[in-house]
DNA sequence: CCCCTGACCTGAAATCGTTCTAAAGTGAGC
DNA sequence: GCTCACTTTAGAACGATTTCAGGTCAGGGG
């Protein structure tokens, strides 16, 4: 039994994030956090839940969204102007950016590496790099 | 006289891009093309238009960034959600951004490089590769 | 030089994603 | 069961951007 018990570990991931298991936050939790990393938007989220028989607001998935972020358990990444994608896979990693469809994916592999990146400005550190490689359809190939 | 004529430099570039050049337009033309490549939001660009005696509307500032961005005068930036930034450097470069105060700015020398990238997914094309690093102040250093 | 026409600009209203608010609901300990 | 702090909620509010309907303007023809 290995990952067969998708409840508690979303459960156990409130807890020790120190969150009350309500049953929105459980049920946003299990919808994140069973199976594979995954990239959504709030509404995404929301219409989701709703196909899956949880009631919970709009307004409850931005709050949760949001609260999963502060606490680490998220990870925000600004792809589109106006649109926020949250990544439920927080390690470091890049993404590649479908945009015609709005895809957000995760670059398979750990081995992208960013090359004579100059120092940080004076008085600042670097807090994080995102690499976003945009792709169109590739028009013009197979027809 | 070496870029000492910059009202003709504008006017150029909208004639070249197929644009009437209109009152507005090479006004706006001239605050973001004369001097130094630069970074601007439409409300940014709109505050500094006022303050050069130059009438022009918010809408019009919008209707025109976007104009130029199609046209590739311009390239917009995704760093912030809910924000969009216009950067006059259209060439192949990489940002920093200044995350307390909305700062952006172009990563100097052309030499960043990403490594490791895999292929495009099939069907697919790179568009484009934004690297943006993201600085915070560095608290705790001389104080 | 003036007129005409399509391109352009404008303020106001509309839209979109997101956050706030005030009030009702809920869970954990007593 | 009762309480109280934490949650959820619907709806209003919000900021950034786009759209709209109408007036204005650039520039070629007469």
């Amino acid at each position: 039994m290995t990952g067969t018990r998708p409840f508690k570990r979303a459960l156990d991931r409130l807890q020790t994030a120190g969150f009350r298991p309500t049953r929105q936050r459980l049920g946003l939790a299990r919808l994140l956090f069973e199976g594979e990393h995954r990239h959504v938007t709030a509404e995404q989220l929301h219409t989701e839940a709703m196909g899956a028989d949880l009631r919970v607001s709009l307004a409850t998935v931005y709050n949760t969204l949001n609260q999963f972020t502060a606490a680490g358990l998220l990870r925000e990444v600004v792809v589109e102007a106006g649109k926020s994608y949250f990544d439920t896979n927080t390690s470091d990693h890049h993404h590649f950016f479908l945009e015609g469809t709005g895809r957000l994916e995760d670059i398979p592999g750990d081995d992208v590496v960013v090359q004579h990146l100059p120092p940080a400005p004076p008085g600042t550190r670097i807090a994080r790099v995102d690499v976003i490689v945009r792709l169109s359809a590739d028009q013009g190939e197979d027809r």
